[in-house]
DNA sequence: ACCGTCCCTGAATCATTGG
DNA sequence: TCCAATGATTCAGGGACGG
């Protein structure tokens, strides 16, 4: 069986002929339990019914179990599992998973929330979802990734050490002359079990039509969490592939099962589209395009421009004309030196009759063959806020020695 | 038994003393599956343990579905029982509660979701509760709870009424003259079952030293949804007695028991005198600390810094130290001029013994007053993009005329 | 391996200060 | 005296450490 790559059948037959200790996460969402035959109809008006009517709970949860086993035995010693779980057989699951993977490799019950469309039902809205997060031993792999501070704390409490007086009280510390002292630098609180993510990614395209389509983003925080790049990611029970997708976004190597063809069929056309959306994406990399994409969207938003999503020189328009001309926007990337920014923005610009070009510039070069002189007129090159910042250590230095000379 | 009363003992014992269908809701936090002796030590330093130390799961569950049973039996026809979950136990109490109130009779999994002091655990943080929501029947008492509309949802979804057209599209109703109809006011959107409420705060004075001591609101919310004024609410598991604090405020009739004496005084003394805190959090929400706009966040986000909200003089500060000093930043508001703002950011930083300062300039002064010479060396004012661009214009005019001349 | 103890943490409050 | 700003404290979960 090849990486990256999907196929077709039973997810126990495939998952049997992979090697043990070979995978490293696994992101399973098995067919709800229903006591109905379900029938799902494509965007073709293609006709299938799952095999996923059984008999009774028992039925089910032996099903599942027996794929269960299959996951454990080809995770790595370090790998995880993320369980996505039908409300109405979450427990029964949970039960079989504490059999399977141990009550003390669970790790946590995630509650994906969500705010969709009110009913008129008797009673309170159905607004999340469960997802046990079991890892295979307990030196799984961990990523904590970190999130903003509550709004009420405040500045002391993020940067002040603390000690414990004799009494066992605590205080902030104080050094010898009564002043306080600071801790090191904060990095924010670590990401809690409680996931507000939109049920629909409102600007996506991302919706292919199939009924239980996953957010990306929900996706790409569980691979984020508990691999690195060049991992390997497992979906046995693929449906549109979201998780797959997620992983190669990611730079995560990939593999996925699904019993129906035409689940494998979409899937396919869902990761061919990415590579057709963005070639940099297949010439770089995810990680380098995932990280640069939200930096650029920061900056972009931050100086109220119009982002430009499928060109290769403009990253975005400044809302405001200046002189009633357009001003287009590049950010520098992390693989390109400057002459290679300037170059792609303005030959951009030219084609697009920009009056005014501006380029970000994120990194100095390392070695700097940028020719200042070719900068035309209109195009400014500005140092991103961070490269701006770091100069003041050195400023500082300068500027004490001075002191000192005088 | 008396109404509005509170009894010791072991709660199997005292509901079979009980008529059957008497019961409005019930409010249940069992004792948690933990395989120790829980001790327990009140502010008054009186100590002592709990009996829930269970050889096994099978134990506890059996334990727990007896007196689910007996909860069942004093239910009304109308009655619900929420069940407060331990997250290890969690799933079988769920089908245990399924076996005896019925797979249709299960209405919500409740998440309670809060934040709280974190730790250095490997994995996500613990920031949820589950409470199931069973009826004892379909016919059970239920008030919708409304709340606010999403920030997303605009106010033409919230007023103009609704029609489907011929082919079943959803379209805003129109009248004859093909103005569009405003609907009835609406009164917000149901209740969800993830219910964000603070977790009872180690400072707050509702705290009577109870450990898994709960907040009144919570139970207060529980209460309304399934009960009116004067119908009856019973806790078998009281503890600090939250329950009957909540339905006493609510004019709601209560009955608790508890196995411990200790629990029962302490009810009793709380019901004498209730001390309940009205959180300013919830009262006025997340924006009364935000100092921070969206446009701040933006830009200290594109930065790389961690945002602070509740400060006047400092936004946030760079996730990495320079020189193992911390760099506080500020960005100058829309009101300001520029001393302001420095001298907002020294003051701040002097206290909170920041090594550098990082100030973001908005826009120029009318009057620019601002002598750059007080400017202290670990200081450093940046304009903004924007700002920075604008001087686009000019230099290309500037490099234009020079260019002409020659 | 298994205790008990200590340490670190950040949310939300209470407490204090300053105008 | 009041209110806003902000300083300071407590709690419990979990890791680390020591015996």
């Amino acid at each position: 069986m090849e990486l990256n790559n999907v196929y077709c059948g039973d997810c126990y037959e495939l998952m049997r002929q992979l090697d043990s200790d070979t995978i490293d996460a696994i992101y399973m969402d098995p067919p709800f339990f229903t006591q109905e035959t379900q029938k799902l109809s494509s965007k073709e008006g293609v006709e299938y019914s799952f095999t996923d009517s059984w008999e009774n709970m028992d039925d089910y949860v032996a099903y599942t179990k027996t794929r269960l086993q299959e996951c454990k035995r080809v995770l790595k010693r370090t790998g995880s599992i993320f369980v996505h779980c039908d409300r109405n057989a979450s427990h029964y699951l949970k039960i079989a998973l504490d059999e399977i993977f141990g009550v003390t490799n669970f790790q946590s019950e995630i509650v994906w929330s969500y705010r969709r469309w009110s009913n008129s039902k008797k009673g309170l809205l159905n607004n999340h979802q469960i997802i046990f997060f079991y890892s295979k031993t307990k030196d799984f792999k961990f990523n904590t990734i970190y999130t903003d501070y509550s709004e009420t704390t405040n500045v002391d409490q993020i940067l002040q050490d603390r000690v414990r007086d004799e009494k066992g009280k605590s205080k902030y510390k104080v050094d010898e002359n009564g002043q306080v002292v600071m801790g090191q630098a904060k990095k924010g609180v670590p990401l809690s079990d409680v996931w507000e993510i939109p049920y629909l990614n409102p600007k996506a395209k991302e919706r292919v039509g199939y009924p239980t389509q996953k957010p990306i983003i929900l996706l790409e925080q569980i691979i984020k969490l508990v691999t690195d790049e060049d991992d390997i990611v497992l979906d046995p029970f693929m449906g549109s592939g979201t998780t797959l997708v997620a992983s190669k976004l990611l730079n995560r190597k990939y593999l996925g099962f699904d019993i129906t063809n035409d689940a494998v069929e979409l899937t396919l056309e869902r990761l061919e589209s990415i590579i057709k959306t963005d070639s940099f994406l297949l010439k770089k990399g995810k990680q380098a395009y995932q990280n640069l994409d939200d930096d650029c969207m920061a900056i972009i938003k931050s100086i109220d421009a119009v982002p430009v999503q499928r060109n290769g020189g403009i990253d975005g328009f400044l809302r405001e004309h200046i002189d009633e001309g357009t001003v287009a926007i590049r950010i520098q990337r992390e693989d390109e030196n400057l002459s290679d920014t300037v170059g792609k923005l303005i030959k951009a610009a030219r084609s697009k009759k920009c009056s005014y070009m501006v380029v970000i510039r994120t990194h100095y070069d390392f070695i700097d063959i940028f020719d200042y002189n070719d900068i035309p007129n209109n195009l400014l090159i500005i140092d991103r806020y961070d490269l701006q910042i770091k100069k003041i250590a050195e400023k500082t230095k300068k500027r004490s020695r001075k002191t000192a000379a005088v």
